[in-house]
DNA sequence: CTGAATCCTTGTTGATACTG
DNA sequence: CAGTATCAACAAGGATTCAG
């Protein structure tokens, strides 16, 4: 199932000869567009945050959710988790380098759905109302 | 839960005042991020295909959730879908303007995987070893 | 050929309760 | 405070089957 993509990928202009890029990306892609995922690393876009800030500032977000989200990307290298030996226990995450460099990718799409949301709305309106339409 | 991708979205330069973008970004950054639509998506980069065609060339990928990835996507304007009116069917898809659009844009991001995939293998390995060299 | 409907298995998520 | 463990509910996905 790797044919797929690494032929249009080459097509892209990326390099087709790693195999495991394509499981990656997909890999990537997915957290990308994970639901927590793009909270979590716009909410740290301003600076370091602990746990229980995240979890207020991530209205919704359960803290199983919040604690693995958290754990891969921080795995990934994309998020510092640092715990101080204090009483209470403080944790502080913070995007690195490499996660800024993320998100600033993902402001991207972000951008984009954002320049094009009136049309991607409108073209749902025509579809759901051709479809309804016809009987 | 719309304050956090609100106000991070704001800091990124994205204007906060339509409150649906903030649904509207998840929902299009998880269709990004699901499976098949980036396979469908770079696989008709080339030019039009149809049906059975895809379902040959996006390997392991069922009729289910082909037919239902080409729904959505025709929905939201990124496909177009040609039903040609013959014995036997021909049902033709490509990427409309939009669809070519959020192609680049997705390009984007697997070029960043790509530049950086080597690094987060490593970070993951870092992490991993940390965690079992511990006992 | 295209694709919708059905069934069934598996994975994901949230609520809750508990530990260091 | 910062998680982890467990469980029940739900949704996603695949295989199969049938229809236009």
């Amino acid at each position: 199932m790797d044919s797929a993509l690494r032929s249009q990928l080459a097509a892209a202009g990326v390099t087709p000869e790693c195999a495991s890029t394509i499981e990656l990306v997909r890999d990537v892609l997915a957290r990308v567009g994970d639901k927590w995922t793009v909270l979590v690393i716009t909410t740290l876009a301003d600076g370091p945050l602990r746990f229980t800030t995240l979890h207020e500032r991530i209205a919704g977000v359960s803290q199983r959710m919040l604690s693995q989200t958290l754990r891969s990307l921080t795995r990934d290298g994309l998020l510092t988790r640092t715990a101080y030996a204090e009483v209470p226990p403080r944790v502080e995450y913070a995007l690195t380098p490499l996660g800024r460099s993320l998100s600033d990718t993902v402001t991207h799409v972000v951008r984009w759905v954002q320049a094009h949301q009136i049309e991607i709305v409108r073209n749902r309106e025509v579809f759901d109302g051709a479809g309804s339409a016809a009987p």
